[in-house]
DNA sequence: ACGTTATCCTGGTGGC
DNA sequence: TGCCACCAGGATAACG
């Protein structure tokens, strides 16, 4: 499912919901996803207080601390993760097919009647995603982390800092994009979109994209991830945001999964090409 | 080093 | 309501 802006819209649904909660309760599938989630994990994080969710690329970043030592939940979304939140009891909650973790919390204040109970739970069908918790400072040297390119919509990220990326590499620029070393975040949904908006065929050798392009194409990135968080992501098939909404993304774009519909600016048929093994969308006489 | 392909999985779709 | 081939929003090991 989920590139940049799904995995912002699942981990800003989840900061507002789990933030300042306590723990009580895991159940896990037993089942590996990527790597295999950790056994102990429920031992290690229960009682722990969410601080707060924060995402790099498309890791979702739960911040936690414990008695012991402040920790990182690391989950990625996979191709087929999502997210749903509850505001029940872990108790209560029917697991679904294909649910690998279920996280219990409750209000962390002790004393009164009744809890304010939030469970989150992590389905993922093709069991691409993967579950990590490693402590609160190994983060940014963790093997997951610490390679990931800037992210598009960070200050430092412009047209100087793509080109550099890419002036060395013979690869068409809709594979490099997809390169999570060169920009973090980025899938196969929102290169071809980006593409189309900056005018540059997928086909085009990254090496050979100038640095005024470039600095389009960065424009482009970012002009179409915002737009995409603020629609609340893209819903393809039965993918839905953490509380059942739907994002709306899907109805602005211009070429992912229109082969052989017009154009939006000049009518021609999209054309849809392989490469590197997934495919891409344009248009051939608006991208060259 | 770099680019492409195969691979990990399940489920949905379209053709027959 | 069958069967089968093929496709899918990701990431990476292995290969040339």
């Amino acid at each position: 499912m989920p590139e940049l802006p799904e995995v912002e819209t699942v981990k800003a649904a989840l900061d507002d919901a789990v933030k300042g909660k306590t723990i009580h309760h895991i159940i896990t599938s037993g089942k590996n996803m990527r790597w295999p989630i950790p056994s102990d994990l429920e031992k290690r994080i229960n009682g722990a207080l969410i601080t707060h969710v924060r995402r790099r690329a498309k890791y979702i970043l739960m911040e936690m601390k414990t008695q012991k030592q402040d920790l990182c939940l690391i989950l990625h979304l996979g191709m087929s993760g999502s997210v749903r939140i509850y505001p029940e009891s872990i108790t209560d909650i029917i697991p679904k097919k294909h649910d690998h973790l279920i996280i219990g919390c409750r209000d962390s204040h002790q004393s009164g009647h009744k809890h304010g109970h939030i469970t989150a739970v992590l389905n993922d069908p093709r069991r691409f995603g993967g579950v990590a918790l490693i402590p609160a400072d190994a983060v940014d040297a963790h093997p997951l982390i610490k390679n990931l390119g800037p992210e598009p919509l960070g200050n430092q990220w412009n047209g100087d800092a793509l080109h550099a990326a890419i002036t060395t590499r013979q690869a068409p620029i809709k594979s490099v994009l997809l390169d999570q070393h060169v920009v973090a975040g980025i899938g196969n949904i929102y290169a071809s979109e980006a593409l189309y908006l900056a005018g540059i065929t997928p086909r085009r050798k990254a090496s050979r994209i100038s640095k005024a392009k470039a600095n389009d194409l960065t424009r482009s990135v970012r002009q179409v991830l915002e737009k995409a968080i603020a629609a609340g992501g893209t819903s393809l098939r039965d993918h839905v945001q953490p509380g059942g909404e739907i994002g709306y993304f899907a109805q602005q774009l211009h070429v992912y999964g229109r082969e052989g519909k017009p154009c939006h600016y000049c009518a021609k048929p999209i054309k849809m090409i392989r490469q590197s093994g997934r495919a891409s969308f344009y248009c051939s006489q608006c991208q060259r």
